[in-house]
This record gives structure tokens, sequence and C-alpha cells, in this order.
DNA sequence: TTTTATTTTTAGGCAAGACTAAATCTTTGT
DNA sequence: ACAAAGATTTAGTCTTGCCTAAAAATAAAA
């Protein structure tokens, strides 16, 4: 028998570790179903958190306590269906006000995540409600990420891949930037490899891929055609 | 000599505080010059604050430590120089925010408050910017109150007149509504009486003013009259 | 001018969330 | 199988911002 309300309300840090946790528990496609979710180690969530191991150990336990992880000692974390709903509810909360801002308010699509990370805590239902009414309910943000619905659902996912995986010739749509690293979003704003951009793999070397897009053609180094995900033109046909 | 700069970032709570010293130091008029303001009682703020006097003690004694106030013991608080500056830029925030909630995001005159609260710590200087961009660059904020500058400048001071200290017969605009309180604000704006409503006074009567709005006549209780602020037509010639 | 009431401050605590240093698991390499 | 290495947890502190109860100062009344 579980508790359907959250009594007292979170703290900025507990919903950080929360939303950490399901981040990182997903493979590198982005946050799916519960169950396709791994245990998270102490140490990531630390690096990610930018917290000493003895702090997260700590609020492990606190959430734990609270029915909203599953915490096994020196065996890593999972959310439970209550902490994925709140990991689902800030996530939707920073994606939403990052299309916001970039969208509404004119935020270059490299500087929307800072800000969001921070204001993801402290806006109202009602906030929530009226932004993505403004943007007609969007089901992905400024960098190509999901964003769950009003009703803690994730749109259904397309099957990309990661630009570094690609076999050469392959053409597609850029569909997601999966890095929070400013400079490096800034650098790719810059050759206009944003969500929806189209590009060809010409090969793949031992530095990274070497690409086309449009008219320019660019040797893009591993680190940041890893974090490329490219949604491949024609798609696979299933059947 | 002053330190010019502020190096670690304000608390929620310190900038909560230094706000309420400005607004309860400040005249009904709402903020001027800091040589016009007047001490304030611990009591006062701790009322404001919801929180115990002993608490606003501390509180006081760490602001007046990074300079921010002078605080003598039993004596009351007022802001330095330094501590005027911070007020300024918090009310600059709310105000900016609750104007921009009700212009672009269709939130209520009455609900805009709330949202505001709390969001005026958590924005950046970027997002003050843009919204004070996108709207304009207001002087006032939905309820008539004033918004300082991006340099900190208030705006002009109209001599306005509380409805509840007028002589009959006068005519004149709303210009101010100085109530936090949610049924208040609400029923005034049932009323029609927001800024810019254009009014007379009937008659000042024992249990407050009686008015007309248009083609309604109203007489609105003392609590009420005294919360509305009243731009005189023609207003006061001056030489 | 005393006495009484009100306001304010001090003293001592508590919960969050972080840290360091020292213990204790787990995993690895031989 | 076993020791060394690496990861994690425990123990003990610190700061912030709040609280209660008791002491002290100020203001009001007699
Ligand atoms: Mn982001
Ligand atoms: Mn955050
Ligand atoms: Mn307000
Ligand atoms: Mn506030």
């Amino acid at each position: 028998m579980h508790k359907l309300t959250n009594r007292t309300p979170l703290s900025e840090a507990q919903e950080d570790y929360l939303k950490q946790v399901l981040l990182l528990g997903s493979g590198g496609e982005g946050p799916g179903r519960l169950e396709d979710t791994h245990p998270v180690s102490t140490q990531s969530l630390a690096d990610q958190m930018q917290v000493k191991p003895a702090s997260v150990t700590g609020m492990l336990k606190k959430l734990a306590a609270l029915g909203l992880v599953e915490y096994e000692a020196y065996r890593g974390v999972r959310l439970t269906e209550a902490g994925y709903r709140v990991a689902l509810e800030v996530l939707r909360h920073h994606r939403l006000i990052e299309a916001y801002l970039h969208e509404a308010l004119g935020y270059g699509w490299e500087e929307v995540h800072a800000e969001a990370e921070k204001l993801e805590h402290h806006i109202s239902e009602a906030f929530e409600e009226r932004i993505a009414e403004w943007l007609g309910h969007p089901s992905h943000d400024p960098h190509g990420d999901a964003i769950p619905s009003a009703t803690l659902e994730l749109p259904p996912t397309t099957p990309n891949r990661r630009l570094s995986a690609l076999e050469h010739g392959v053409r597609g749509l850029v569909a997601r930037v999966a890095t929070q690293d400013q400079d490096s979003l800034n650098l790719l704003a810059h050759l206009g490899l944003k969500p929806g951009a189209a590009l060809q793999l010409l090969e793949q070397v031992a530095e990274g891929s070497r690409i086309q897009v449009g008219k320019e053609r660019y040797l893009l180094p591993m680190s940041l055609a890893q974090v490329l995900w490219v949604h491949l033109e024609g798609g696979p046909h299933d059947g």
C-alpha cells in the first residue's frame, strides 16, 4: 500500500537527487519506463551533484525513509514508483522552462539549461500549465529531449542512434544533443548542428566522425559525435 | 569605505528581510529615497516574515555583520546604502515578474503576488533583462507599485492620496492597490477597481467611503478604502 | 517615581545538507 | 584464496535559519 499524495513538499536538493537518479539510471537514450532503469552508484551521483560521496549516502537514506528510492547499502539506488513520478515532474518543469525561455524570451539554445536548473524547483503548477499552453504542449525541448506530459507519460521514442555509431553514407536529422556543457553546445550551435538539422556521415575515423552539413564538411571529434543523436532518414521499418 | 561588490550571493531569507526592512521603513506611499526611511522594529518584521521575534534578532545581526543594515539593539534597523540597493533589486524582480505573469501569461491580477514572491530570488539578471525588454521597461506593476529601473532609480512619484482620506466630490483614477490579501484583491477586481479605473468619492461615512465607479455606486468599507490610492483628476498645481 | 506590561535579546536546540577523517565493504589482481 | 585498491558508509562538525524559554531592556501606568 502506497501513499498516493506527497504530504510535505520536497526540497530543491531532494528533487535534484531524484532527477539525477532517473537520468543516471536510464541509458543514453534518456529516461524511459521505470522498469528499464538500472541501479545508480553513490559515486556517480556524487560526481553529478558536485558533492562528496558521504553526502550522497546521507541523502539517499532520507529519500529511502520517504519511500522515494530503494536503497541497499553498497549496492546503489533506484527510484520507487513515487520517486519516479517526482523525477518526471521535475524533468517536465526543466524541459518546459528550457523550451519557454528559448521560444518566448529568445534565450540562446545553449544558455537555457542553467536558468532552468534553478527555476524547475520554484515554479507553481499554474506556471507549468500556462507555459505548456503557450508552447502548445510540446513533446521535446530545444535540445531534443523528451518532455513528459502533464500526466507524466513520455512521448513515443523514436529509434535514434549516436552519430559516432553510424555507418558511412547514412543520412539523417539531428534529433538530440545530449550534453549540458555550455561551450560544446555553443560550438555545435555555430555549426548549425541543432535538432532538426540534416546531415550525412561521410566516414568514421579514429579522431571522430567526418560529416557533411549543407555545403560544409566537418570532422567532428569523437566527444562531440557521441552526444549527437541522429534520426535516420526513412528510419527502420518494423515488420 | 564600502565594499562595492557583494561577494557571496545572499540567501532567499536574507533578501526577503532586506526587502521588508525597506517596505516597512517607507511610508504607505511605497519606497522612496533611503533618507526618507524610518527604523523598523523587530516585532513588525517578525509579523511580516511570519517568524518569531527571536529569529529576526538573529538575522539582523548577520545582516549587520555583512554591512547591509544598521542595527542597534532595542532600537530597530535601517538599511545601509548597500542593503538599500539589494532591497530595490529584489523589489524590481518582484514587480517585473508580477507584470510579466499578468501581461504575458494571463495571470489574474490577484494571483501574481505569490508566484513572484518565490521567483524573485531565483531568476538571473538575464531573465530580468529579457522580461523587462518584453514588457517595454514598465514603470509600474499591475498593482500600481513603482518598479525600480535597471539602475535602481525609482520613477517620479505622483502625489496620490488614499481614498479614505479624500474630500467628497473629488474625482480621480485608481493609481495603486496597496494590499497583498488575495481575497481583497479579488473583491476589488470584481468591482473594476484596479489601476487606471476612474471613480468619484461621494461621501465619507463611518463605515467607509461611498463611491461611484462608472454607473455603479458602492459603499467601500474602510479597510478597503485605505488601500486604494487615488490619483486626483487635474492633480495639484505646483506654483 | 515605582511598578507593570510589552518588546527585544540571549541561551540552548533542532533539522537540512554539506564536509573530513576514519572505518568497513567489495572488487581485483595475483 | 588473499592482499591491495577502490568504493561506500559511519562518526563527528559546521552553517543557516528557524524555534522555545528565560532574562533583560524599554515603555506605559499608577
Ligand atoms: Mn537542461
Ligand atoms: Mn535543479
Ligand atoms: Mn507583490
Ligand atoms: Mn520572496
